[in-house]
DNA sequence: ACTATATGCTACC
DNA sequence: TGGTAGCCCTATAG
């Protein structure tokens, strides 16, 4: 048998937090056991060992009816494509992409295990990561040294929430294990206190906010929920699950909707306007096993839960009762483990989750790899799997930017960040401007003389292009 | 190569 | 309903 450990359990006393911050430059650019490249961005190793099961759909052949790109954009600049159709060949496009994703640069600023990660709203190489410790860095990966560092307490000072100020994005929410919830700007300065425990037995867990709404909401290790305003007035703060909430959001399209997850194993939906108390609910959705999280799909329609087993769902906002898909994915709570969240991509329906393989999952096989799953939000298929044979950890958690075309990850000390093959984006890139001097319009073009794969990437990314960003219906 | 360490969760009394 | 023994079994530093 394993020896008896005695990690993370019982009462400790934990050293008084050390409250003085002070803004740093990380010391470890790349962290001495960074997995081969930290930062760098050298050449990458194919993965030899991805499925990609997207691309028997896709483009096999460029001029293929009706799947091609050229048709579908030709259909759609006559505007006669029925906008679904011309939908499903974007993101049929982007799978296809998706088998060039590799590794394209990481680092390992912290000294502990992170533990969140949130992408920039506007800036599309910007995130922000979180620290067990405490330490927050905010990085943008295209330029080196750019970064900020928010140094933490260290023990007890864990980030489990993080979210950009909407109305002001060079602020961040903060909620914490350090028993706080917290607005603070890029060098550490706190802004606004919103939720304080003053003990070390109850700490928040998670935040949300909403523009339109001007709320912020928090939750906390014990089952409460706390709705308070943008000036930190609390509005309500009721205990609605039986243990720690995991995870609060709210709906992107409709304000007052909230969604709440437990380890009570328990997901709620709840009417801001006329919370009362825990029996209040407006859905109740069990699960078999606690709740790592639940997570609005951009469009608001959906809801995506990760238990803390081998379980996704995806309900659908005309339906609450039951799941619209259930996706068994091995993803297993482990005590010194981030625990795993799936992400929808911003812009396409597809799922995003990192792996843990497990001998008591269905299918598993010995050295089964550590991979970034991404399945299709409607058929719960799998459609891609990304790996790098140089990071061999648990990869908890995963974001794409806002634009969608890069992913964030993290392995635990680590940040990954995963990109089409550079080489191949830049020459496209160039492609693209000696396009746009010759030509200020797509339209004069005859889409004959334009290669597939510019075309491609001008219909999927448009914003990469500026004069372009008015081709797409997006 | 080995060990200590790190605010999880469940079942049970 | 609260306290805790037992179990989940990673990744890092020294």
């Amino acid at each position: 048998m394993a020896p008896k450990r005695q990690a993370g359990r019982g009462k400790r006393s934990f050293p008084p937090p050390d409250k003085s911050r002070c803004v740093q430059v990380p010391g470890r650019g790349g962290g001495p056991q960074a997995p081969g490249r930290g930062g760098g961005g050298g050449p990458q190793a194919p993965s030899s060992d991805r499925r990609d099961d997207a691309s028997g759909g896709g483009l096999s052949g460029p001029r293929e009816y009706p799947q091609s790109i050229i048709w579908a954009l030709c259909q759609h600049k006559q505007g006669r494509a029925p906008q679904a159709s011309f939908q499903q060949c974007l993101q049929q496009t982007f799978l296809h992409s998706l088998g060039s994703y590799r590794l394209f640069r990481t680092a390992s600023p912290f000294d502990r295990r992170t533990t969140c990660l949130e992408w920039h709203p506007t800036h599309p190489s910007t995130l922000a990561v979180g620290s067990k410790g405490g330490d927050v860095i905010l990085w943008d990966y295209e330029v080196l040294d750019k970064i900020c560092f928010i140094k933490g307490i260290g023990a007890g000072g864990c980030i489990t929430g993080m979210k950009f100020n909407p109305l002001n994005t060079n602020q961040l929410f903060f909620s914490s294990v350090e028993g706080s919830t917290i607005l603070k700007d890029f060098v550490g300065n706190t802004i606004r206190v919103f939720a304080r425990t003053n003990t070390w037995d109850n700490w928040y867990t998670s935040v949300d906010v909403s523009a339109t709404n001007r709320v912020v909401v928090t939750g906390d290790s014990v089952g409460n929920v706390i709705l308070l305003n943008m000036d930190g007035k609390e509005v309500w703060n009721l205990r609605l699950h039986k243990k720690k909430v995991s995870h609060v959001a709210l709906n992107p399209h409709c304000d007052w909707l909230l969604a709440t997850a437990s380890v009570d194993q328990t997901v709620k939906i709840w009417d801001l306007r006329q919370v009362r108390g825990k029996s209040c609910f407006l859905h109740w959705m069990p699960h078999e096993h606690a709740v790592n999280a639940a997570c609005f799909s951009p469009d608001g329609a959906r809801l995506l839960t990760t238990d803390q087993h081998s379980e996704i769902r995806v309900y659908s906002a005309s339906h609450w009762a039951s799941p619209q898909l259930l996706i068994p994915h091995p993803h297993r709570h482990f005590q010194h483990l981030t625990p795993i969240k799936a992400t929808w991509h911003p812009r396409f329906d597809l799922i995003t989750v990192g792996r843990y393989p497990d001998p008591n999952f269905p299918g598993f096989t010995p050295y089964e790899p550590r991979t970034v799953d991404l399945f299709d939000g409607t058929s719960g298929k799998m459609v891609c799997q990304l790996h790098d044979p140089d990071c061999s950890g648990i990869i908890s958690l995963n974001k794409f930017n806002p634009m969608g075309d890069t992913l964030a990850s993290t392995m635990g000390y680590n940040i990954l960040i995963w990109n089409p093959e550079e080489a191949v984006r830049r020459k496209q890139e160039g492609l693209i401007k000696a396009m746009i001097s010759e030509h200020p319009r797509v339209s004069p073009l005859p889409l004959s003389s334009i290669s597939e794969k510019v075309l491609m990437d001008i219909a999927v990314f448009p914003q990469r292009f500026g004069s372009f960003t008015q081709l797409g219906p997006f």
